[in-house]
DNA sequence: CATGAATGAGGGTTCATTCAT
DNA sequence: CATGAATGAACCCTCATTCAT
């Protein structure tokens, strides 16, 4: 009888019953995408600082009370944006260092992904140069395996032996600063590069060997087209 | 005897009409003065983006009217007390630095002498955190001679030679950064010279000769008695 | 039976969500009209140069917020008063004077309903004396057609050719004149003819002719229960 | 002794104790008379309802307390330019007009003067028009003699015999369009006999005795160089 | 008296949040 | 749930007036 009326399963079509409960579930969810969507853009415009919700409505077509059925607060839609962003960032980075061996060139690796993906995404560079060093180091992957990596590295003697927290810092202040950077004006297209050189030195590696690790090719990166990140270019583009 | 009792002269004390001037000329700057320390403290707990005018005048304990007869907008305040915390600044650490012969020693100097006065004084830390990369670079004395003495130091090939925008950038990220920690939370006296230490690691010398350019001691730094730092610490604790 | 008893369609009462817009439409018109309402009171109390919005607002029972729901400044809302009275003179007004076929005539009929109106709502005379020369001239229907008026009276030889610009200036700065005389305090019944007979003396018309033509009964003019005007008095005596 | 030593007297020097008051006196005067000059400037540019203490001051390059020992009120300051105006305006016009016999030419001529005086001096028009009926009618030497002169033309049947208050109504609002016009932009020089010989044929003139009565030749009339309005229009133009 | 800073009431405007429909 | 008007607290700013010097 189960198998004869199966009441859910993947390849089910739902019962009339089960129909309008999901498609309610799908129309929240596109909304609640199209509401960070635009405010991914409106706080890359006008910072996290300002208000944002009129516009933020107003970019997703969107009435204002429909607003709090999603976000009880600024907080809550910003850590929304960040959270999602994280992940999709995360979802192209981890792959492609995730299988380095090296510490020094996993970390570097993943520094220059980072930078570069925010360096092609204008959009992105805004958002997280006006999100701030809280966000930075709070909603990234990076940030998150850094301490592992870097004392894998002090052990092995690339990284030179000072407190984790000193570099923690610096290599977020380093990002906020290009970030800061990228999101204000032209960078060259090894600016990530160099950033990611310059940290390398920063854990203690010689001139030398820190190029070394931040050089060589990267994989491309592209977001999906129906990221987060995608969508809210193409809204900012129109 | 009318010449030996002259009545008036250049060199006569001033009639009563002629300290009045001066007196009103001290009664405006005293009044500056003490909503430019309010402004300090205001800008330290709330942010330099928020609406801090209604709580200056509270602080300052003058009516709201007043404000507008010394600054315009929250952006002239924020440029007084930026102008006038860097020179106050400048003025402590410029002796200290200004004969030092070595460019890799004195930049360290600088950026040791500039982070210790942030840490023995929170509000300090505080207020330079809110104020963030572009009052760091924009009002710093550090930062005006900077690119010489890097240029200088990259000639004596103690430095690498990396492009200036680079490194100027990472010197204000991690400024910034090192300024943010101590300004949330307490650390170690040590942590003003490690980030020195590291920074200069980051320039390009190596970790033995940048932990010996970042160490050795230094000279005692106090504001004056009525410095605005000083004074605003005074009214803060109050 | 599916058939006889349609779930929908577009005969049938409209679903719950079709009359929710025009629900809300009206509920919006009423406030719109409320303010314009408590907004010709304090114009006619303070004159349209003063600081209204407060006083509106309290009129009106509603909060200051609301109002910029409606109107952006003080000039939109003297308009949208200007234009909802003009109308509403217009209306009582033309059916009178359209079809009289004399020129002399329907300029001294025109000119004796406008001021008759003024004289029998004080509330009206106090609002057009405010609002002065300029709303006068733009937003009243006998100006519209005063100089087709006056031309074909000039040609047909009962008004004396004096250049336009002359008279209208004439005729405007009669009517504000009346219009503040009778804003002011008491006036004859008789006070609109003898001004409408002064002005077609003006207009080059001998003493006898000009006293005929502003002569002669005029039909009863009433506001409807529901027009700005009445609610206004309505209001204005509460 | 009393002739030896006179205490004062028309043609005597002032003895030195005298001597301060006086110049105190003329001090004060002169300071009265700056402000009187800026405010009719300040008053002709943003009317008479707005703010104008401030920029009085300004103008006249008196400190915002000293206004305070000269007028109390805005009103104040608005009468006294108006007096001082009018007085000036009168004298200007009584000797032209005092003489004339005939009160149609009398009347005309009054209203000539007046508005050819507003024509030639801008500032003189914008100042009338923007201080409204109310100071028209009550500063105006022309509106005090008015009545008698209306009433000598009644009798002697040139003016017809219609109730005083309704021309004089009439007279008040044609001035006042007249000078709005004026102020507001160019005019032929025709304008004021113009407007003259209409408000000829509102009194009950045929249209060739108005016509005639408000023509010919016109004596030059030209404020003192000392005038309030002569220095007025010179600081305006500076 | 002259000065000009200090005052504070008042006006204009924005915006996050609520709530009836 | 969606809607969008209503709300009111908060903010910014002006300006007539006062008052110590």
């Amino acid at each position: 009888m189960i198998a004869a009326f199966p009441q859910s399963g993947p390849t089910m079509p739902a019962k009339p019953t089960d129909h309008r409960p999901r498609v309610a579930a799908e129309r929240r969810e596109r909304m609640r995408r199209r509401l960070i969507e635009s405010a991914m853009i409106v706080f890359a415009d006008k910072g996290i600082g300002a208000s944002v919700i009129a516009d933020v409505v107003a970019a997703a077509e969107v009435s204002q009370g429909s607003f709090y059925n999603y976000f009880r607060t600024n907080e809550e839609l910003l850590a929304a944006v960040g959270d999602e962003l994280s992940g999709e960032m995360v979802q192209l980075i981890e792959p492609v260092v995730g299988d380095i061996a090296d510490p020094a060139v996993r970390v570097a690796t993943a520094v220059r992904c980072y930078l570069h993906l925010a360096r092609s995404h204008p959009l992105l560079a805004r958002f997280l140069a006006a999100a701030g060093l809280r966000m930075l180091v709070h909603h990234n992957a990076t940030f998150r395996y850094l301490p592992a990596d870097l004392e894998e590295g002090q052990k092995q003697g690339v990284f030179a032996a000072v407190p984790l927290d000193i570099v923690l810092d610096l290599v977020g202040g380093a990002g906020m600063a290009a970030l800061d950077r990228m999101a204000r004006g032209r960078t060259p297209k090894s600016y990530p590069d160099q950033i990611a050189a310059a940290l390398m030195r920063t854990l203690g590696m010689g001139v030398a060997d820190a190029e070394r690790v931040a050089a060589g090719p990267l994989p491309k990166l592209a977001f999906g087209a129906d990221s987060l990140l995608a969508r809210a270019q193409a809204r900012a583009a129109a």
